[in-house]
DNA sequence: AAACATTCCGAAATCGTTTTCGTCCCACGG
DNA sequence: CCGTGGGACGAAAACGATTTCGGAATGTTT
């Protein structure tokens, strides 16, 4: 039990650094931060004894002195990490390299354990807070009096006193219909997901509207609402080509769908993107670099997001607060689905 | 500049609390953490000042002076959280709610992302490291004199005395192989993936063995290599039809091979599971149930591969220290490519 | 040589919590 | 009535770093 641990040598102190090189602990802090009043030959002595002791500061007694941990808490909702991992990349790379470190805690859509998190990383004296949520829906605050700045990432707060950041669905929708338009087509159908979906209606917003600037509407007068699956893609796909079969491109609410569709417009006979171009919404690359053809698809752009989250944090942090949801614009990758060799 | 951060307001300190209960701070934690000596009417007075001020204990005070943070450090490679959630999640159950939290970091297949990340982690006096490799073959160690428990989760430690968990990609290929056999299938071939992985090769073992042990090989003498690419595997289908068209089931390297299998077999007229049975591995949702017919396909167990790693950081904490490269089996999961309807 | 300005350095306070010792007071037995 | 034991509480020392402020040593003027 009593057993040598082996760790208990938990790295050398500044105290250390400081009896190694002569001089007092005050000294040896100032020498390796920098700081005026040390002789220069004093600080390489220090400099030369943190090296040899391989010192490394203690995180939590600069913290706890200085009031800055130098950490933001990142809650999210998504089960898979399809979106969190970018964000959580875009929010690093935002925050220099080395100047955050970012923690990371899955809260599956909890709201007990979402709590347990936020107490947790708050007590860890966390800078600030990054919440993402797993649908484009709002969603209650997280809290309303966090002592440190909180942003929310694609799902947005209620309050309209929180700053959220959310991809352009609308734009999304703008986007690609503007891209089937440039290349000619003009009977487009919509195969949409789930109609429970903030994001599915704002993409129909930005789909009709762009229509109906060209003096067009949807085939079939409506987009035909499903569920975010391959066999929703295939099952719709099949009816529409019953009832349309003159339609000469398909936008399908995600990348699944448009696999399904894909797939069902094969199986009728269909060339992709001769007879008909498909489009989609969220690039999943293993998606959509595995159809065939490849598919165009509209990034909704998580990484980006993470950027903006991490430096809204970072200027709150410095006194310049915002608020609102703000959206950020998504990126068409165009691919052979629609523009065929 | 200096203008009111209206953060300062960090919640309430242990000192306040106290106050507000008329006690020294002593008394206050003895009160707030059953220790005994404290009169109960004392004891109800500190709690009710605690709950009135929504006092949190400050965590990196604690850990300053227990020298126990409460948490643990993942560091992961993979760039897709393919791996890295489901295994988060896992280590976070076992972990029991909320005695730990953990902080995820990414470091990218970066040796100098993953020094720096190390380094934080341990400023920050994690109690222990989970390094999550983005392949299982064999990688060199991230540091040889961690002050902390290390365990290497996917990707096994090049170092004998390190510990780490993998998935079992041997009898992987063995269960799936038992499953065809079992099925009555005896013609089976099987596309591999990217022949520089050493779970391909794992995986080929356990097969090969597998059907030796029936008195079996494999269709066209040996497997097939090329890459985690659904356009090879509707390569390797085409040639492996036209080489040896009685082959009655496919064992795939990835859900991504065996999708791209499927699509080919089907142009070909081939039924499956009528003519031929598809299985593969990862058992990656998104492809395995959207796939038609859906894939039988083995699940990594990465969850449980994240709880083995999480009680391995336990029994090393408690002193019970463990080495080597543990295997942790894995599951076929069966679905209609297989057995079909 | 005295007065003064410069450097350079160290003692001590601070951050918020836990824990170890005292100290105080009350009740009890002798 | 006095000594004693023990329960309740508080002062203070940790934990490891930063920062303020005062003091010592050196150098520069008259």
């Amino acid at each position: 039990m009593a057993q040598a641990a082996g760790h208990s040598a938990t790295g050398a102190r500044l105290k250390d650094v400081a009896e190694a090189a002569g001089v007092s602990v005050a000294t040896a802090s100032k020498a390796l931060n920098n700081r005026e009043n040390v002789h220069p030959a004093t600080r390489r002595r220090v400099l030369e004894a943190a090296e040899r002791l391989s010192f490394t500061p203690n995180a939590l007694a600069q913290t706890l002195h200085s009031g800055r941990s130098g950490t933001v808490g990142l809650i999210t909702h998504d089960l898979e990490g399809r979106f969190s991992i970018p964000i959580l990349m875009g929010a690093e790379d935002a925050f220099g390299a080395g100047k955050m470190s970012i923690f990371l805690c899955d809260a599956r859509g909890d709201a007990i354990r979402q709590a347990h998190h936020l107490q947790a990383l708050l007590s860890r004296r966390v800078d600030g807070l990054i919440i993402v949520g797993s649908r484009t829906d709002p969603r209650p605050p997280v809290t309303t009096d966090a002592p440190v700045p909180v942003v929310y990432v694609y799902a947005p707060s209620e309050r309209e006193e929180d700053l959220s950041f959310v991809p352009d669905n609308v734009g999304a929708g703008r986007q690609v219909t503007e891209h089937l338009l440039s290349l000619g087509r003009r009977r487009i159908a919509h195969i949409a997901g789930d109609t429970s979906y903030a994001a599915t209606h704002d993409r129909v917003e930005g789909i009709i509207a762009t229509l109906a600037d060209a003096g067009l509407e949807l085939v079939g007068g409506k987009p035909r609402f499903g569920s975010w699956s391959e066999s929703w893609g295939r099952a719709a796909t099949t009816s529409l080509l019953a009832g349309d079969p003159e339609v000469d491109a398909i936008i399908c609410g995600s990348d699944q769908i448009a696999r399904g569709v894909l797939e069902s417009l094969h199986g009728a006979g269909k060339e992709v993107p001769g007879d008909i171009a498909v489009a989609s919404f969220d690039n999943w690359e293993i998606l959509a670099t595995g159809a065939r053809p490849q598919l165009t698809s509209v990034d909704m752009g998580f990484t980006a997001l993470g950027q903006r989250a991490a430096r809204a944090i970072f200027d709150a942090l410095a006194g310049r607060h915002d608020s609102g949801v703000h959206t950020e614009p998504c990126r068409l990758v165009v691919r052979a689905s629609t523009i065929g060799s």
